[in-house]
DNA sequence: TCTATTGTCTTGAATGATTCAAGTATCTAG
DNA sequence: CTAGATACTTGAATCATTCAAGACAATAGA
């Protein structure tokens, strides 16, 4: 879990102070491709971005805002639970991640990945998988609506029991 | 807004004064079908459940747990927070009304009509909108999931502006 | 490299929907 | 009509999420 700061590596950039630190020199490759995603989207390179960024993707699934605040924490040593929503809200915003919110649970995070992809819940344990479309692009997207709402999304939600979970429900 | 109590009207059942308030003689035909679905449904009749059920009803579309109390209490002189919560999830339960819970939002209810359709969430006034399903009965439920995977429900919810908001939209 | 400006992070408190708990009232079977 | 089970009311608690103010850090410009 190497701590690393915002300026460091391969960081093109005004500050050009490379190796402040001089213990981060083999670590930074994951940490790079965040501050050079994070600066396609024009948003300042921070420490808790690139840490929060970093954690879902390296956490794969669909972390909660605690499992990635975890996660981060290892990396820059402290982060608050403030700031990791902020950073989230910041990253979906410029659709970097991707939130998922499902009935009665708390904001689920993952990398966006553009795939168009669905998600199948487990009623039992609450987990998420995705769900690749077998029908195409934007699936169920012909709906019988008036021309007058424009729709820019169709989201396909499964329920049902995973496969830990089914043989328990029996009953 | 005529009040009632739980063993009025055409309710044939062990408590049999009938005409104890003398007063809502015309009104009981949409709670005397109320009493009825909790009957069937194998559920205690009571005053503050039919008037939950009935008002959802009467309400129409996608009523939150607030609105819903405020017109059930019109019935019944006053509705506990509370009772609102544990009726609705007992109705739920028993599938006499439907729980749609949107992202960030509060939860939302429906009369239940087994019809099988999907919801239009609209990202500015956040006002859902029932969309038949054009593709059938069970839509999208041919999910690439291992057989392991025990589906028993594919939700769509379609995203965009409404009518009265897609104007509102041009930036 | 240094500084100023702007934006981000931290801390602590507030919000709001939902749930828990204890006591009272009501429903239903007998 | 009574007993027993169940539901309702009141009041407090929970939990994810957000608000607000001050401390701090990142970027642009000198």
């Amino acid at each position: 879990m190497a701590k690393f700061r915002a300026g460091s590596g391969l960081v093109r950039q005004g500050t050009h102070r490379a190796g402040t630190a001089g213990k981060d020199r083999d670590a930074p490759e994951p940490m790079d491709r965040a501050a050079a995603r994070l600066r396609e989207a024009q948003l300042r390179v921070t420490v808790q971005r690139m840490a929060v960024l970093t954690a879902i993707e390296e956490l794969g699934g669909h972390p909660d805002v605690e499992a990635i605040r975890g996660r981060a924490q290892e990396a820059t040593g402290g982060l608050s639970l403030q700031a990791t929503y902020n950073v989230l809200r910041v990253l979906t915003e410029v659709g970097l991640v991707r939130c998922t919110q499902v009935t009665g649970q708390q904001a689920r995070y993952e990398a966006e990945r553009h795939n168009n992809h669905h998600h199948f819940v487990c009623r039992l344990c609450g987990d998420i998988i995705d769900v690749d479309c077998v029908i195409g692009e934007a699936p169920c997207l012909v709906a019988e609506l008036p021309e007058s709402y424009r729709v820019d999304e169709a989201a396909v939600t499964y329920w049902g029991a995973c496969p830990r979970c089914a043989p328990a429900e029996h009953g």
